[in-house]
DNA sequence: TTGATTCAGAGGAAAAAAGTATCAGTCACC
DNA sequence: GGTGACTGATACTTTTTTCCTCTGAATCAA
């Protein structure tokens, strides 16, 4: 005899056409309304209906020559055949891209804050408009060493922070992040509003590294405000440096986050004339990849505030 | 006229069937074999594959007399196919156990470490309290996976290291777990109690992927601790990585487990100052399922431990 | 060149789906 | 309580789709 594998069944397959039907019955809760929706008559979909019913070994369906109502599993069958058919949709839209020939894999190097702000919006828009690409993302990354990596064609795109050394690169300027205070929740500077950055001036600092252009940024702005700032730890990791904040080690100024961690145990404050920095993305200028080009487009769409970038 | 719901197509509709034609191919590589496979002649087969390349605009398969082979949109299909056809046939399945009276079905992701301590007390839990519910639990996954899986519905619940990246995921945290060493039984190290992360400076390390929130979290610790550590095998299942340690092929930081694996060859060793990992479970915020919110509740009751979770 | 192998096409048979006409149950309303 | 309007199911026919058999064209091995 012969082995038949589960995958290869035929007659009782629920098929994508039953589901349509089934989808917009439920919707309607008649079949009449329904039929019509489907540009068909009603008996040929009462008979799918039933056929799909009994594929499934389930009632789907309450009728009364009155009303239709779902069943419990007729809801779930609703609920997930939606899903499912908005997939296929999808499926069929990237394979059909995918045979217009996007495809291929870039690696993404991502600075600080960015990494969960800005770079799941990335990848959000990647999967959209270039499904078939692979983004190789490395987050968390400082600018110096991304414009090695850039340099040495570890990473083909990097979003970092301006300004750059290196005259190999081409820079995209793609926004402009004012900075925040982060404090623990029982600070005292916590219950006010907007806060000056001369306030902090006998705080004690958690910061990025020296090499950050955000510890740059701010530490020339307290300079000017008329303080040095007491660092009494250093870390690189965003989320690490909040975990300091939240266990009460001291403040830290980061780039905005519209909505970052829900962390517990800090609060976000304002600055009056905050400082900004830049970010940007960046690429090896003698990189001319189809796909490298096709990933530098999807920054344009969004109204590209042509700021300074230096 | 009618205005035409873009749900209610008709025609060029890609249908179960014609996936799995496909996939009978594409993995056969051979229309003739795959033929067979499906219990049906060649001709026809030709001819659906043909229409689906039709319907698809796309050419999937390149065919000379001599062999076929897949084209990169041919690869796209076939592994997104196959994906599809599990969740259809899980959505068979489904619908059958709620319409045998199942109160519901709830898909559940669970990550590494946390499938075999934390899913058997919950499963425990749903059974006693709301029975007549159905848990798929998918386990050993890892965070960004079950971050993809909740955005795109195709699991209901995960219980997660954080932190996450999506804003579209709610949390809810669980607890919070030390890492302990995991040491072959004749190592050296496991005759003493406690150990210092020092200690371990020079061994080979078997660890989780990158994209693990364990991985990151070692390798944080281990930085502090000043070394950078040496993993000489990867892996994604625990007990994998179990067994390369019984295999003494290395050392490796997992999260505590108190009756975790008794596995032969084996022993925990606790760490001065262990780094911590959280455990939380997610879901998708606008998922307002009555079933999720009742089984949200069965996390309340432990004594919700409010740590701070960066 | 010949034979074996493999995929595609043509035309007819079988199966599935859709259409038409009709029936039977329910409810609203007089 | 009877009547008519409305709704979904059934019976049967027509149309469409799928599948099968037979055959042909292209490629490769000997």
């Amino acid at each position: 005899m012969e082995h038949i594998g589960a995958r290869d069944r035929r007659v009782d397959d629920v098929e994508v056409r039953q589901m349509r039907y089934f989808i917009a019955v439920a919707e309607e809760k008649h079949f009449g309304r329904a039929a019509q929706r489907l540009h068909m008559a009603q008996p040929p979909l009462s008979q799918q209906i039933k056929a799909l019913e009994e594929q499934l070994g389930t009632q789907l369906l309450v009728r009364t020559t009155r009303k239709v109502d779902l069943t419990a599993a007729g809801e779930l069958l609703l609920a997930r055949a939606r899903l499912l058919l908005a997939e296929i949709e999808k499926l069929e839209q990237d394979v059909k891209l995918v045979g217009q020939g996007a495809s291929g894999v870039l690696r993404v190097g991502v600075s600080g804050t960015a990494t969960y702000r800005l770079m799941p919006i990335i990848v959000q828009a990647a999967r959209e408009h270039m499904p078939g690409l692979r983004l190789s993302v490395q987050g968390e990354m400082l600018t110096p060493e991304m414009e090695i990596a850039l340099e040495e064609q570890r990473v083909d795109v990097a979003v970092l922070r301006p300004p750059i050394r290196s005259n190999q690169l081409s820079l995209k300027f793609l926004e402009k992040d004012e900075l925040v205070v982060a404090l623990p929740e029982d600070h005292e500077l916590a219950s006010r509003g907007l806060l000056d950055l001369a306030d902090l001036a006998d705080e004690p600092f958690i910061a990025y590294p020296m090499s950050s252009a955000v510890n740059a940024i701010s530490t020339e702005a307290c300079r000017r405000a008329g303080f040095s700032p007491q660092i009494v730890q250093e870390t690189q990791e965003t989320s690490t440096l909040l975990s300091f904040v939240a266990a009460g080690m001291g403040v830290a100024l980061v780039p905005t986050a519209r909505r970052m961690f829900a962390l517990q145990g800090i609060v976000f404050r304002q600055l009056r004339n905050a400082p900004a920095v830049d970010l940007a993305v960046a690429w090896k200028t003698d990189n001319e990849t189809a796909l490298l080009k096709k990933f530098l487009d999807l920054f344009e769409t969004p109204a590209t505030t042509e700021g300074n970038q230096a």
